[in-house]
Formats: C-alpha cells, sequence, structure tokens
DNA sequence: TATTGTTATACTCTATAACTATA
DNA sequence: TATAGTTATAGAGTATAACAATA
C-alpha cells in the first residue's frame, strides 16, 4: 500500500514541522519576556536597542527601511524613532534626493550608549551563553542566522 | 608573553559571546513581532496561546508555577487566565490541600481551540519549517531545547 | 509572619486608519 | 494618483505596589 506509506510519512513529516513550530514558538516567546524584562535597570527600551543596532550594523536607513528590517508597521517606527531623537541618540537627516524620505542615522551619543547598553545589558545572555558548551553555542549562532532568513522570507 | 595570550583569548572568547547575544537578541526579537503580527485572523493572542500550550504541555498548574514557565510576573499571568476561564477555555480548581492556591487546567473547549489554533495559526511557519533543509530544522530543534534550559537558568 | 493570588494602576509595544507632503 | 512618513487612537502585554486570604 504505497499510498498510505506516502500519506503516513508526509502526515509525519508535517505532524513534525507543527510540533517544532510550536516548541520554538514558546521558547521565543519566553526568551524574548525575559530580554524584555532585562530592561529595568537599563535607559532603553528592548525595542529601542533593537533599532540602534539595526542602524549600527547597516548604516543611515530611511524609516521605512528600518521598519521593515525590525518587522514593524511604520507607524510604530515612527514612534521609536521619535523617542531616540528627543534623546539624541539618532538624528533624522533630509534625502538627498526624495523629499518624501529621511535617512536616520546614529548619533555619536548613540554610538556610546549603544556600546554600553551592550555591555551592561547582554551581561546575563553572554553570561549564559558562555556556561553553555561550545557545541550549544555554535547551534544557537547556526539557529539565529536561520531564524533571520526565516524572517525575512 | 603568556599572560597576554591568555588575556587576549579570554577577551576575544568574551567578545564572540556578547556579538552572539547581540545576534541572537535581534532574531529573537523579529520572530516574535513576526508570531505575535499573526494574531490577525485568530481568535487567542500569542500570549493566551501560549499558557494554553504550556497547560497542554504540563497538565494542570497553579497560577504561579504557570507564571514561572512562562516567565511573567503573577498579575499577569492572572489577567491571562481571567480572560481564557470567560471563554471557557480552562478551568480554576480549588487546590486539594492549599486554600490559598489553585489548579488550572484545560477545558475540553481549550483543547479543542488550541488543537484548530496551531493548525491554522502555525501555518505559515509550519510551512517555512517544511522548506527548510532538514539540517536547518535540526539546528532550529536543538535551539530550541538550548534556549529553553537558557531561559530556565 | 510568609506565601499565593488578585486588584488597581500605569507604561511599553504595536497596529490600523486618516492625514500631510512630495513624487 | 502613488508613496513615505507622521499623527491619532486603541488594544495587547506586562510590570510594580497594595491588598486579601490562607498557611
Amino acid at each position: 500500500m504505497p499510498s498510505v506509506t506516502t500519506e503516513s510519512l508526509a502526515g509525519a513529516a508535517s505532524a513534525l514541522d507543527t510540533a517544532l513550530a510550536s516548541a520554538l514558538r514558546l521558547s521565543v516567546v519566553r526568551l524574548n519576556r525575559r530580554l524584555r524584562a532585562q530592561r529595568a535597570d537599563t535607559s532603553v527600551t528592548l525595542t529601542q536597542l533593537a533599532a540602534l543596532s539595526t542602524l549600527d550594523l547597516h548604516g543611515a536607513l530611511t524609516p521605512g527601511e528600518l521598519a521593515a528590517h525590525e518587522k514593524v508597521q511604520p507607524p510604530s517606527m515612527t514612534r521609536v524613532l521619535t523617542v531616540l531623537e528627543e534623546r539624541g541618540l539618532v538624528l533624522r537627516r533630509p534625502h538627498p534626493s526624495d523629499g518624501r524620505q529621511a535617512l536616520v542615522e546614529l548619533t555619536e551619543a548613540g554610538r556610546d550608549l549603544l556600546a554600553q547598553e551592550v555591555r551592561m545589558r547582554e551581561a546575563w545572555l553572554a553570561q549564559r551563553l558562555a556556561e553553555l558548551p561550545a557545541e550549544d553555542r555554535e547551534t544557537l549562532r547556526a539557529a539565529s542566522a536561520v531564524i533571520d532568513r526565516l524572517v525575512a522570507s
């Protein structure tokens, strides 16, 4: 009965993907909460930190590009940028060729704060990562890349 | 100069952990956003779904245990449980031996809805997982387990 | 007195809809 | 008319502080 076998295999593969999806969902939701809770003793929120990190990695971006990278809608990014600009951590420059757009870049203060935040804030995560076997760290490194591709798709 | 070498190695290892921590943070934040955005066409939020999943995996739990599993503070879990109980998806039973505590369990309706949500809601994630090379799926599976240990610690 | 859970309150994160300015 | 960005508004997610009930 090949059809039954085929169906079983297909069904099994799909079930496995669903189980993996569920497990991954729970893991990600919980780690995200833990990372957000870390905010208490620092001066920027996790969302603001993510925006600063992305600007640091990519250089100047338009608000729209930044929203796309961060997987938020433009109005959400507007709010984040407003706060960051008020605090002097980023700068909105006019776009050289398109008056509708803007170019957002890190200020010197933003770069400094980012470095400091990354050091302080990621202490517990980096510490825990350091305690893991090298193999587990490698797994997370690879997973991070896979997730990025997944999210970008 | 062995001390310089040792310091260099230690410094390098630490820098790598910090880089990994940053990459993992960005990946997790973005995937979490994407998973939350999935809510649009479903009937429970991601947070509610996570609580239901955990009850399904662990069986009856007290609100405190559930909050600990989900990495939220007890009042946050109270709010989630209130909504779920109003909708008949969970049930709060008196604890057999401690009048302060309660035992929360899935109702039949909760179990049904969970199955349905997992099918519908994780369609896009399961679909993308299915498109990945088996190796990448294995990486994510392993990473999920590592993250769970990390978060629990 | 300590612990479990809830209520009260407030802030962060994010979205959709409507608006403005430029292309 | 289409696009980039912002403003207005609302709902979800979460926390801390204060309280009630039980151990």
